[in-house]
DNA sequence: TCCTAAGCGAGACGGTACGTCTTGTCTTCCA
DNA sequence: TGGAAGACAAGACGTACCGTCTCGCTTAGGA
């Protein structure tokens, strides 16, 4: 691809994360975009089909690096229910302008979320999760339906990360994936027949007390 | 006020929730709805600020209702941290249109959920659960911030809300509540340095070797 | 029709001809119109489908009032050649303006005169004209093509009309219908058979001695 | 100059042409003209302004062997006021392809005739009549504005060559010619004061008694 | 024969006008 | 006199062309 078609790309993508930023997603205007980004308008359409695309073409970057993460984590990691989690909240703190920019909320109802973005973001994280909860729940005979298992472990996850963004990203991401840990583990163990309480988050026992200094 | 005035209103909120259901919200034109309802512009802007403020007056309807349903729930009931939730399942089960119409996901992302209404009810249920759960992680000197718990807590139940509505409400409401429980409860309890299992769910004993059949 | 619609119909039609005078009309952009005639864009294209409708609305009231103007000359009246022509002669001296607007070339092929309008012109002065030689070359017998007589006469006309137009409108109407009948006459009527130069020009007799003054 | 650069200029011209024929003037793209030419887009820019000026530097060609065409005529021909129209249409008889693309109406006003190009065609043509006419009217003593003249044998003949044009060049181009010496000359001569008839049209004797055959 | 400059195709780009769409306001009419 | 009808201003949208530009490739014509 052309050098300088990658350039306009980035350019529009950040004077998007700019913009939604400053003034949310919904009040950004294409025209915005453009006299930020100083890009023709015939320009912007030439990439993009609408804002939306634009918004989802970056945020599929972001997918993509996050998908590599986690499969860097080992395929062979045992199926700790957490793992892919843990991967996101690191992820998310490498990431933090961005994750603000597309997941935080900022203050209000009327600042509105790019929803599709969120919509994309939790299909992901279930599609993660969801082969690491259908054996369990199998094995163990449980009554629980697979897919409100998934559901309730990945808006968990989720609503924790937002909630995460919109603190400023206070925590360190091991704290917070430790807490997805506690919260969330018990409760789906308990699901699937298992222990209580998993051993130990993979990775994080350094920090087991010295929570709030490793920052 | 106004006979007519309130036949108006109600003319208008209906119309919307059809639409909403047959091509969703963000998709919904001011201008469809008052073809549906057979409404003058003027007076759709006599009623109602925008389209949002039709949305929020129909659902402050429903969240007035629900808000007096967990009142009626009792506030002398033992602090169990599920309760609110019981009563908001109940209460969906028996709103199932208006529900689906406001949170139901209807199939991609490309349909959209009214976004103000999800943040409207994510508001009012974290609200009822903090008081249910702040008291409690304080007097364990819980080291968990108590917002990030309720966030937890409430983006679980409405995670669980969301894929019960899309499943078509298959599950009846006490066996949701019951799910609710058993993915939630163990977590925040050793959160809280409670018993890892509650009792019993409330009110829903009788249901224990029944759960399938007592739709 | 209401009152609100005629006036902006008006308004528009006016900020048209005032633009069309100072740039020309390809020059002149849908935005300098609702610019000049403070009229919103959505407003414009509720009444006319674009530019040139806006502009063949105005020339055709222009080219009703001047049918009506030569039907009055009376349909009984001798069948003279140059009769319509002295009827548009009288009328473009009437509405200059907007004869100016429409017609004129205003300095250098640049300035592109609207070609719809002309064309529109041309068919309408043609239309009249035909019936009025079409009989007398049959009578006559003459070997001349009806349509190319009728083609010479239209345009020789209009190409009067268009240079007193460039003009300035320096010379009175009757002095220009009397100039088309000396011009056009003798070749049109020795083509048919008749006398090479008509008796004189209907109504303009007084004029005979005194043709610059009758401004 | 290069041959490759002739070549394009050539193929971007027979392009052009069969465009305007096709589709019309106004409605043929500069991309359409590429496609059809096989041509860059920078290199259509590096030889032509615009669209207007590939039109016109076709035309240009076509001006060029006209004037010589009239100027062969003889400079020491009889001053007879139809000589260059008796040219043009022979000049027009033998390109008629060009003639149609740059003049043809093509069935309706929509159909746009390139402007330009008419408005060049008129003026080169009125430049021609004047010094036919000019000298004639001041000995007459004639009142007319020599202008006025000009333009009414001017318009006249191109009525008459558009009108032919349409008509898909069915009259013999002496036919033509001697068509607008009968209409055009009669009224000029008389506006000069000399015979109403000219003795005979140049070199068209013979085609007195046969004017359909001569094709 | 090589090599260098021009011609050229491809197409990205900024810019501008278009015609469409939706919103929220405002005026007019009518019951 | 107050609700219904709908005209209206505002302005974002996605499309279509335009004329400029930056690339490499090729293709002479002079060294």
């Amino acid at each position: 691809m052309d050098r300088r078609v990658r350039r306009t790309r980035r350019i529009l993508g950040e004077a998007l994360v700019e913009l939604i930023i400053e003034q949310g997603y919904e009040a950004t205007t294409v025209q915005d975009v453009l006299d930020r980004a100083d890009v023709g308008r015939s320009t912007f359409y030439a990439h993009f089909r609408d804002k939306d695309a634009l918004l989802m073409a970056g945020f599929e970057d972001l997918v993509e690096r996050l998908r590599a993460d986690l499969d860097a984590l080992g395929p062979g990691a045992p199926p700790e229910p957490g793992q892919p989690v843990v991967g996101l909240f690191a992820h998310a703190y490498r990431n933090r302008t961005l994750y603000a920019a597309l997941f935080g909320r900022r203050g209000g109802p009327a600042f509105r979320r790019p929803f599709l973005v969120e919509g994309r973001l939790h299909d992901l994280l279930a599609g993660l999760l969801r082969p690491h909860l259908a054996p369990h729940l199998a094995a163990a005979g449980s009554d629980l339906p697979v897919d409100g298992v998934v559901e309730f472990a990945t808006s968990g996850a989720i609503g924790l990360l937002v909630w995460w963004i919109d603190d400023g990203f206070r925590q360190p991401p091991q704290r917070m994936a430790l807490m997805y840990q506690r919260l969330a583990a018990p409760g789906i163990s308990a699901a699937v027949g298992g222990p209580p309480f998993p051993s130990e988050l993979p990775g994080s026992a350094q920090h087991a007390g010295n929570r709030l200094a490793d920052r």
